[in-house]
DNA sequence: AATATCCGCAACCGCTCCGAC
DNA sequence: CGTCGGAGCGGTTGCGGATAT
């Protein structure tokens, strides 16, 4: 038994807004502020569910919003929030000001996603799709070679020389990351991309690591209670987590740029809360980290 | 000019989280 | 401690305008 529906569905308005229903919805919150959305139609004198009614205001009728085009340097946040945390809209819209989260995922969707994809990048993995296609080739036990899919961004003019330099530079710092055990883009953005309605079945359960895993050689405490829950992370990634456990795990325990970030940069208990700002601080800094480390490799190949 | 297809965006759905009781 | 219900989140849907045929 699911729950209750929050509202009788049969009897209240939906789809498109009105300017009316939209003034009612102003007029209301100009004179009584944000309360219990439940109470908002009936108070406001609107045939509509409250959860409708918060949707409309926070994603259009709130005073702060842009409604404009995304800057470029809106875009590159977005990108590199992306491949820092993942579809984490909330999150990322909280660094957009002006931005909701439902913009910030529409864009993404339907702009920069096929940006990426058109540059030869996996928008998920924020990695090469060749590369992309041979990982997977060598986990199914397939031949790795071959099917390379180059850069087919007619925007962008690449000599043969530019193209194989920027694939180098691509592999050597995904050998960086692996040299680490870490996968930062794998761990935030596959897992955060889930779905949290479809992909739960084929979780790989892990027992909660967070008592065996340091932090800087520190023991640390578990970051969120015991909620706290490595699917989190690593939706359905049991590649993933079995590559790590092949490394020594103290080195996973101890050095993990990324983990290292998510366990003592940020509480585990971002998703909701304020803590949310220091969750992708954490994982920025190392990100700046990596980044000041090899330059030579990031400024290539993270040029979007 | 009519129709088909594509695309962007607003809105909805189902789920989890979390505070109140 | 368990239950309930509101709030918030990410994924998905569907409408309407733009573009292609």
């Amino acid at each position: 038994m699911g729950r209750p529906p929050c509202c009788d569905k049969t009897n209240v308005k939906r789809g498109l807004w009105t300017p009316e229903e939209d003034a009612k919805i102003l007029a209301y919150v100009s004179n009584h502020g944000i309360g219990n959305w439940t109470l908002v139609p009936k108070k406001a004198g609107l045939n509509r569910c409250g959860k409708s009614c918060r949707l409309r205001w926070t994603n259009y009728l709130r005073p702060d919003l842009k409604h404009d085009n995304f800057t470029p340097q809106e875009e590159e946040l977005i990108i590199n929030l992306h491949a820092a945390i993942g579809s984490r809209w909330s999150l990322i819209a909280k660094r957009l000001p002006g931005r909701t989260d439902n913009d910030v995922k529409n864009y993404w969707n339907t702009k920069l996603r096929k940006k990426l994809m058109n540059m030869g990048i996996d928008p998920v993995t924020h990695k090469p799709v060749s590369q992309v296609l041979s990982d997977l080739g060598s986990i199914n036990g397939l031949p790795s070679t071959g099917n390379q899919i180059e850069p087919s961004n007619p925007m962008v003019e690449q000599t043969q020389e530019e193209q194989t330099q920027f694939w180098e530079n691509q592999v050597q710092y995904q050998q960086v990351l692996a040299s680490e055990c870490v996968q930062p883009n794998v761990v935030f953005s596959e897992a955060a991309s889930s779905s949290s309605s479809s992909s739960s079945s084929n979780l790989t359960q892990l027992s909660s690591p967070q008592q065996s895993y340091n932090c800087h050689n520190s023991q640390i405490t578990p970051p969120c209670s015991s909620s706290f829950d490595w699917s989190d992370f690593l939706h359905g990634d049991s590649i993933m987590w079995s590559e790590m456990q092949q490394c020594d795990p103290q080195r996973v325990m101890s050095s993990s740029e990324a983990f290292g970030a998510v366990a003592c940069g940020a509480s585990m208990c971002e998703g909701r809360s304020n803590s949310g700002d220091s969750f992708v601080d954490g994982i920025l800094d190392r990100d700046s980290e990596i980044r000041a480390a090899f330059p030579e490799l990031l400024d290539d190949a993270f040029d979007y």
